[in-house]
DNA sequence: ATCGAATGAGACCACTATGTATCATTCGGA
DNA sequence: TCCGAATGATACATAGTGGTCTCATTCGAT
């Protein structure tokens, strides 16, 4: 049907791998992802002959990853409050991608244009947050993006630690972005 | 005077460039430390025989440092919020020194620990600021660590990154942790 | 000025990781 | 069943890094 990309689930399994294992360390070696992965180091050299080839695709299949998952969730109506909680919902499951972004970003050329531009969205969803009243006007963009960026990346560990139901964690952020950790 | 510690300003060199190239890249090779330190390899296995002795000294610096900055903070009068202002006042300028410990939790056993028990004046912060009513009750300690830690981080970045004066980084992370990005 | 300690430079070894090539085996489709 | 492509295992060359050692030089204190 697809007619593409069907044939090898051996490079899904090797680009899993690979986001799990240098996620965590990004100087693993490539025989830690290659055993991560259940096949042999050959077999990754031959999807992948060179470690940069690794790299630039697993960023880019990470930025397709959110990419596909934030386009949802800023296409669809609403206010720039409800799609900033869409955003969240979408985004946090996916915060172990993030964090490899981030890890990664100073280390190939070509691929941080890219990232630098699909972040762009974030930078417009503040400014609607800032027309709509949502956000005090005086707050910096640049404290505002940051400030997004830390509580997806603060929901997606409470929820990898199990500490926090993805929901509850969406919501706790929001919730944490808009009125902080105050009372009311 | 003192009679200790100070003939050997290279110690702290090797340190100081071990913090700002270990923090941006935790696997620097040693030679890109002591290049940045402006000293022969040599000589930094003099000071420091094993990386481990390195990484190992560069944590107790660090801790010492955000001890030292977070007791006279801690120790002072007044209530938890305003302690709190002041924790964030201090320990803003030496985000760099808080993203590194950060980076390297998971290397040395011995120190974790140490780690580990000198952070729990935060918990314990929280504890107070809970008690006061400045943080809602319901919210879980592990969020509120996480997001003063991330306050803290953001912070700095902004103030290194020279968008920010680090009076007003301070004023706005305790903003945006008490009442977030919202209106008012 | 002199002496000793500390430094920088370089050689050297061991180990690890990358990247390539080869070969036997296995798997899937005709 | 058979054939070709893909895989796994292995061996190998290469480069980078950690760590040790030596030696000439420099710096500081006396």
């Amino acid at each position: 049907m697809t007619g593409k990309a069907l044939r090898p689930p051996m490079r899904e399994a090797i680009l899993d791998a690979a986001v799990t294992v240098l996620g965590r360390n990004p100087g693993a070696s490539l025989a830690a992802v290659a055993a991560h992965a259940g096949v042999g180091r050959a077999s990754l050299h031959r999807h992948f002959p060179k470690r940069n080839d690794l790299i630039a695709a697993v960023v880019r299949q990470c930025l397709d990853e959110t990419a596909a998952a934030t386009e949802a969730a800023v296409r669809g109506a609403g206010s720039a409050r409800e799609t900033l909680s869409r955003t969240l919902e979408a985004v946090i499951p996916l915060g172990d991608r993030f964090h490899f972004l981030m890890s990664v970003t100073s280390d190939a050329a070509d691929v941080t244009a890219r990232y630098q531009a699909d972040l762009e969205w974030l930078a417009r969803l503040v400014d609607r947050l800032k027309e709509e009243g949502v956000i005090a006007s005086g707050t910096p963009r640049a404290w505002a993006t940051a400030n997004i960026d830390a509580q997806i990346w603060i929901a997606w560990t409470e929820v990898a630690a199990g500490r926090l139901a993805p929901a509850d964690a969406a919501s706790l952020a929001l919730r944490t972005l808009l009125e902080g950790l105050g009372k009311r």
